[in-house]
DNA sequence: TTGTAAGCGTTATCAA
DNA sequence: TTGATAACGCTTACAA
């Protein structure tokens, strides 16, 4: 027997009192009486009374809610930067509605389209690897919706976005191979047309001049990040002639693959090619041998920052929005003993 | 310029027709003229009307929205449960707030709180290690919204549930135990209040029984799943006398444990020692020496399937309500050639 | 076939 | 200090 839940409208009519002075009492408006803003505490407590939410939303023309789209949640990347996300927004008391656009444009878009249709206030979003086009996006925010970017970044689009400092990490990776006696350090980026891929090679590159190597076009390599591609890349490298012995990698997740590819494929390469990769997977604990290091990066606290900037574009809505790019530090994780 | 988004109010003033004449054409109300519908839809269009959910919400007093609360997503069960989960709620047109209780009762009260106050249609909830009192959730059922279990569900309890059909897949393990040769069997089980844990016994136990084994005291565990827990009852199991020889573990992720902890502490065990968990982490697919098998477990049905039902429970609100028991098969998944 | 008007629960403006 | 009332956008019973 699901009985409806009381009103304002109820605690008035049980105090013989205006809807409008239960409203003031239970926002603690400064002119009500002290007594009278009593009463109704107790009178809204006694009905367990909650505020109807849909009610408010509707008057006040806004939802408190904010969108989350990640390119999928399998990857515990974005399971991190969801719950830094969602940790300042509840603080904020805002609601979060989560999509996974699965590398696929189409998708996103229809996520776009619905957290439009349910009206969100604001949206935090890493695109699909088709994503170039941004129409979408630059939809919402001419509907008054800000939009910030984390960790996938379009290169040239003036957009705030919030990622890990991917650039010194490379240089560090680098360093440690370099330390290790590694000449043919290769790279595997992930998409050329995202500042992050971008930012790794650069910080590649310089690590390798700073350390008096020069970079080597057959050692750069991109992949789409598929398993398929992958392999492919690696089997290119592993038939050079003079074939890398150490790999910087753009994720964990490719240095799997790289890894069983190796294992497999070329056993003899296997034990003596050196890999760091982004993500430091805490599964790598499992691994009876696992790889050299892992850029650690601090998803969480890219989720964090990234969502309390986006409340304040929504508090401020007016600002002059300069776009703002973040990065947080990354921190090599040594998975072997050294 | 955030312009502000049109209404039907505003195509009924363009067209100089009545509101409820525009909102009954944008719903195809049978009795509307041709013409003026066409009318209609092409200044609807022209506009580039949506509707304010948040209008239709508040009217309705229905939000089209339901939840679902997990242990956490960083388990691909859940994830591939929610996809489902929101697979079927999309086609229905509703939306799906995702909460996870971290495996706290605190957090998960707090969660139906906040989605109680968000006015969801439905919960779906997989619960927390730490709920025994399911007060909370017998709260929303008493304000008429119906509540589903997945996964996990209290001993005891007289809800619906949908969980894949571990009883089963427990005798199939044992029996490719046996057939292997393996005759010390041990299973490491989780809470013992939850259905899911004591099918998966029951199999266990009917499976040894059926193939001319008893069951042995010492050989039946539990662990609370932290590494902690898994660690203490692996060291008593491989402390005994006769230890098993092959193992029944209670989910993937505690495999992995065992694994580690059978690797680095008894070397000796450690090859002759075959296992087999719940989950078939795709993750074993990297493994120098994968685990013998694990049982497949189709979450993402697990997902379909109980937002289907809730969907019903949400259309049907008077039906009598009696509590529905769904399993879904699993299927022996091989990691190592036999 | 189309229009009028009430009402959903809340906030806010203005009057008492 | 309190109360009456309009408004938010939409659906719907009923009237025209």
């Amino acid at each position: 027997m699901p009985n409806k839940p009381a009103t304002i409208k109820d605690i008035a009519k049980a105090l013989k009192v205006s809807i409008s002075t239960v409203s003031k009492a239970l926002h603690n408006h400064p002119n009500i009486g002290a007594i009278t803003k009593e009463r109704v505490l107790a009178m809204a407590k006694q009905l367990d009374y909650t505020p109807n939410i849909t009610a408010i939303q509707f008057k006040q023309q806004k939802t408190f809610t904010l969108g989350i789209i990640v390119p999928t949640l399998l990857d515990h990347f974005y399971i991190h930067a969801v719950n830094g996300f969602e940790e300042v927004a509840s603080k904020a008391h805002y609601t979060v509605l989560i999509g996974q656009n699965q590398e696929s444009l189409q998708r996103e878009k229809e996520l776009v389209s619905v957290m439009q249709g349910n009206r969100i206030d604001g949206l935090l979003i890493a695109m699909s690897k088709e994503t170039s086009n941004l129409d979408h996006l630059r939809k919402l925010e001419r509907a008054g919706i800000p939009v910030m970017f984390f960790a996938r970044k379009p290169v040239n689009e003036t957009y705030s976005c919030v990622s890990s400092d991917v650039y010194h990490a490379a240089k560090d990776a680098v360093d440690l191979f370099v330390s290790r006696g590694h000449q043919r350090i290769a790279i595997i980026n992930g998409p050329s047309h995202w500042t992050t891929s971008r930012d790794r090679y650069l910080g590649y590159r310089d690590g390798l001049l700073k350390n008096g190597l020069s970079p080597d076009q057959e050692l750069i390599c991109e992949s789409d990040l598929t398993t398929t591609d992958n392999y492919k890349v690696l089997r290119k490298l592993m038939r050079l002639t003079d074939p890398p012995t150490a790999m910087l990698l753009f994720k964990d997740y490719l240095m799997l693959d790289i890894m069983t590819c190796l294992r497999t494929e070329f056993p003899n390469r296997y034990l003596i090619t050196e890999l760091i990769g982004y993500g430091a997977l805490p599964l790598f604990s499992h691994f009876e041998r696992p790889p050299l290091a892992s850029l650690k990066e601090q998803p969480f606290q890219i989720g964090v920052k990234a969502g309390s900037l986006l409340l304040d574009m929504i508090k401020n809505p007016h600002q002059s929005r300069k776009p703002k790019l973040i990065s947080l530090p990354c921190k090599l994780h040594y998975f072997k003993e050294l």
